[in-house]
DNA sequence: CAACAGGGGACAC
DNA sequence: GTGTCCCCTGTT
């Protein structure tokens, strides 16, 4: 068990933002998160974090995961005084974190995601990890299921992950695992890329296109220069950018401002 | 019951 | 780059 005091940290706000659909309340200040095939039980109380792991797998890997030593009140004292909007967005979501999740576990998490609203995504991973994942057991005997490998997704039918409630997008995930599993294309290699080229060997998935390529680029790969546009950030960018996302002020943190634009346009439409 | 929308993408032209 | 289909499920 680790405690620490972080700034500009909030688990509900990360939560919320939609880039993780494994991570979830479990009581006031609790939550639980699914990480590939790790499981973390975390608690906040105001700006004091307690992780309920070893201190070897917070040092290895959820400092990385959520993104610890980085210091997000520097990208906040980036934005334009001038721009109000995005003040504001900065503002409701100063405690977002960008994660560093599982490659493969992104690539499938956003093939789902398309033409889906966030409460069924998360259905549908719930019933692939279930139904294809390796079973594992916390620390405390209870049984969760890990994010199944590509080699378990590639030899699942069509038919099988359609069960899953995929819908119409099983054959994008069938078809993808297929691909990684065969070895056609490198998830390895991908991860050590930049992100023009990460995005271009990601759009050659089948399934994958322009948003999802930007979604797996940010949330994976932490490539923060990854911007992507979905119907909502679409909405935003016509009524207050209409002159477009200035770009090359926020060079290379984009992703970040994307992130802050996204959660409050979810937020306000509560 | 019908209509519709929900974090798009493939494919043809 | 534009249009059309995909044909999923939960909600209204």
């Amino acid at each position: 068990m680790i405690t620490i005091e972080l700034e500009n940290f909030d688990l509900e706000q990360i939560c919320n933002s939609g880039q993780c659909f494994r991570m979830k309340k479990i009581s006031e200040n609790r939550y639980a998160v699914h990480a590939a095939d790790k499981y973390l039980e975390i608690e906040q109380e105001k700006t004091l974090v307690t992780f309920h792991c070893e201190e070897t797998e917070f040092l290895f890997f959820w400092i990385s995961y959520f993104d610890l030593d980085a210091d997000y009140g520097r990208y906040i004292k980036a934005i334009n005084p001038r721009d109000q909007y995005l003040n504001r967005a900065a503002e409701t979501g100063n405690g977002i974190r960008i994660l560093r999740q599982d490659l493969w576990e992104m690539i499938v998490s956003f093939l789902i995601s398309q033409q889906n609203n966030i409460v069924r995504i998360r259905r549908c991973i719930e019933n692939i990890c279930t139904r294809f994942g390796e079973e594992k057991t916390t620390w405390d005997g209870r049984t969760y299921y890990a994010f199944p490998k590509p080699e378990a997704l590639a030899m699942a039918s069509e038919e099988e992950l359609r069960d899953c409630n995929l819908g119409y997008r099983a054959k994008y995930v069938a078809g993808t695992a297929r691909a990684v599993a065969a070895g056609e294309i490198s998830l390895e290699e991908i991860s050590s890329m930049r992100y023009k080229k990460a995005k271009e060997q990601l759009l050659t998935l089948y399934g994958v296109g322009e948003k999802v390529a930007d979604c797996i680029c940010l949330f994976a790969l932490h490539h923060l220069e990854a911007f992507p546009i979905d119907t909502h950030i679409r909405q935003a960018l016509d009524a207050h950018y209409k002159r477009g996302f200035p770009n090359r002020r926020y060079k290379g943190m984009q992703g970040v401002m994307q992130q802050y634009i996204f959660y409050y346009e979810l937020t306000q439409k509560k």
